[in-house]
DNA sequence: AGTTTTTGTGACAATTTTATGACATGGGTA
DNA sequence: TACCCATGTCATAAAATTGTCACAAAAACT
């Protein structure tokens, strides 16, 4: 299983390079030289890693960082930063978009694979465009659809996502803050409370299917979704 | 809930610097400038964090690096590692090690707030929470479960906080206070006795659900978890 | 044995936290 | 424009948690 890893570069010398390096260990790389080439690569199935210039012609990289962390299907794959050593400043800048890690120019073909591997230990990828079941509940991300046994259940936008994320990280607990950053997004101001609600639309969306609530309330703490617990006497 | 920082740093001025801007960010500084006193300071309530000068003298901050990362207490430490520009190798070499991050002098103090809380987010919250394991009794932080012989048990907030103290701190007496202090949390104020009660209601979940009472009352200073203890002659 | 000190227990009321129904808003669409 | 739907927020109901007390039980001490 290779990994697909978009190179986004335009001195093509220097992506030239990166790609030899990349599949000289084992990784699958594809090319693009600016932000709209870019744009067509990140599509299903989608990269499993981004390597992005900082400085793209027509476009900065972290415009494009900042249009794939806000979508809702891009938002998970990693992304590192190829930075000039020069700006600093441009570093923390990328942070703030949601990048995951950043390579400074010139780098080491070793340092460039030790932080590749770094992030995508890290980052735990679930494919996303895979389907996932979970005791009998299919989700869809590509139709965009969520049935039980075979049988539809519709559910808003925000209900869909709030399920995706759980399904993609089932047996954790997650406070109200963190799915709202999860499946909101960030910066966005919304009350907590809010999140209450939607757990609400959603359990009821599917016990209203006949099927076993699997969001656990866990009080103090925030929500957690799973299988079937033994519940102690 | 201030961060401890833990800064290893010989470069007295550098070092300064960095208490200084970590200070401003709202983290908590500690100093240390070499390899020893790096040492003692890695104590408990050990640093959520440490900054490590890649070179120190009297042993260098990879073999810091490296013994704390080999430390079963020690290991769930992010550590972020400061290195000069010029050497591209040692900065994989400190991957190798297990550090998390690193930053090239001369940063921004901007750059380094930035990477401290990218680390944080991203390190801490897993590596601190692996799931504990005492005598079939399981406790997951992640998902915030307790579980003896698989099947769950379910505790209140406060419950959970005191079990999963006594678990990471287990064979040692805490009197009350202490137990107020790091499970209530500083500055709280509540009467000593509460204790008493949520240690009886731990220990009814705990017995409640077929299992060994791990709790053992010390007469006159307060209370230990332990395993088994060997009835005296 | 009697007394004092310390800990275990059940009950309870206050407080905190979560569930739920209703409603207003705003975007999109016919 | 009128209508529909998704969504965020509130008010209120419901439920769980928590700190204390009073008293019982146990241990320590005279």
């Amino acid at each position: 299983m290779n990994r697909q890893i978009l190179v986004v570069e335009d001195e093509a010398p220097i992506r030239e390079m990166i790609t030899f390096v990349l599949e000289q260990n084992g990784f699958n790389a594809i090319e693009a030289e600016d932000f709209d080439q870019a744009k067509e690569k990140v599509v299903e199935p989608y990269p499993d890693l981004i390597l992005l210039d900082w400085m793209l012609p027509g476009g900065s990289g972290v415009k494009l960082a900042k249009m794939l962390k806000q979508n809702e299907y891009t938002r998970s794959i990693p992304i590192i930063m190829l930075t000039a050593r020069a700006d600093e400043e441009d570093k923390v800048r990328g942070f703030d978009v949601g990048v995951d890690d950043y390579v400074t120019k010139p780098f080491s073909p070793k340092e460039l694979i030790a932080r590749i591997k770094a992030v995508i230990r890290r980052v735990a990828p679930t494919a996303l465009e895979e389907a996932i079941e979970f005791h009998g509940m299919k989700l869809d991300p590509v139709a965009h659809r969520v049935s039980i046994n075979d049988s539809n259940i519709d559910l808003g936008p925000t209900e869909f996502r709030l399920l995706h994320f759980f399904m993609t990280h089932p047996e954790r607990v997650y406070s109200r803050e963190q799915l709202l950053d999860n499946v909101w997004g960030t910066n966005v101001y919304v009350e907590d409370r809010t999140v209450d609600v939607h757990i609400r639309r959603l359990r009821k969306a599917i016990t209203g299917a006949g099927h076993e609530d699997f969001i656990q309330t866990v009080r103090g703490s925030g929500y957690r979704f799973s299988g079937k617990i033994k519940a102690s006497v």
